[in-house]
DNA sequence: CGTCGCCTTTACGTCAACGTCATGCTATCG
DNA sequence: CGATAGCATGACGTTGACGTAAAGGCGACG
């Protein structure tokens, strides 16, 4: 039970293959994010093994991305996610960012309503132009 | 009244730089999306022009850029706002693309609301952290 | 032992979205 | 009339986020 014979499986390392399937990224983009300090995978000689926090830190990178983050601020932010022995100062500095990222979040969202509302009613507009167009095609019915 | 002795302003046109002061955008920029045919400034001249309808879509670019469209995904969206005398085929196709942007943007909504709740209650952690250590150092109060 | 297959590093290539620079027109001011 | 200001075009440069190709290490398998 729980295959623990599986040579490169600790219960909780994974390969860099396994996280690309997992994540749908490609190794480049693994090692890309280590090179920028994004990630920390371990490693077993020369091959890397990435663990259970590297997993969610990926899972916040590739979050981050999809709001429009660039890599730089991501990685300001996570130091929040793990904070180890931060000093404090250095911890509240982090915090700063954190409020300005919940900022621009909430900014985005909010703005992200209205666009929502706009394009739902341009959507309808259009929609009824196709069917008091596309109705004579259709004769009688 | 209405100044209309202003030589470059028939009451909806406005020239680059007015543009550039009231987006606040670069010249370069607005040349860029007229050469990607975001925006049709029309020509006094070699002068460009930009009407009310360059504006409109230029707040829609800017809106989409925030929200990390592409470009080339937001002149395709573009197309649904001024719809003109567009063939009922081209007409649903961007009707199509239009239902593709408003699931992104649901899905981006959601997500979002789940980034915010994260972020915050992970900045409650780190801020009751600071408050419990840099509690010893304020003393007794 | 050879050769897959998967991993590694190094280095150069690419694409989007502009920035920057050179050069030139044109119009208005003194 | 010369100079200055504002806009134009064209071409090359830049930055972020990877892609891609070259060359090699290493364990497993026949």
């Amino acid at each position: 039970m729980f295959d623990m014979d599986d040579p490169h499986m600790t219960a909780d390392e994974m390969t860099i293959r396994e996280m690309c399937d997992a994540f749908a990224v490609t190794p480049r983009t693994l090692r890309f994010y280590e090179q920028k300090e994004l990630l920390f995978p371990a490693r077993i000689g020369q091959k890397r093994l990435f663990s259970k926090r590297d997993r969610a830190r990926l899972k916040l990178i590739l979050r981050g991305k999809r709001f429009g983050f660039s890599l730089e601020e991501i990685r300001q932010l996570l130091d929040l996610y793990y904070v180890g022995d931060k000093q404090e100062t250095q911890l509240s500095r982090t915090l700063d960012i954190a409020r300005d990222r919940l900022q621009d979040m909430e900014r985005q969202r909010a703005e992200l309503d209205v666009a929502i509302y706009d394009l739902k009613s341009q959507m309808g507009l259009v929609e009824e132009m196709l069917a008091t167009v596309g109705a004579p095609h259709r004769a009688a019915q």
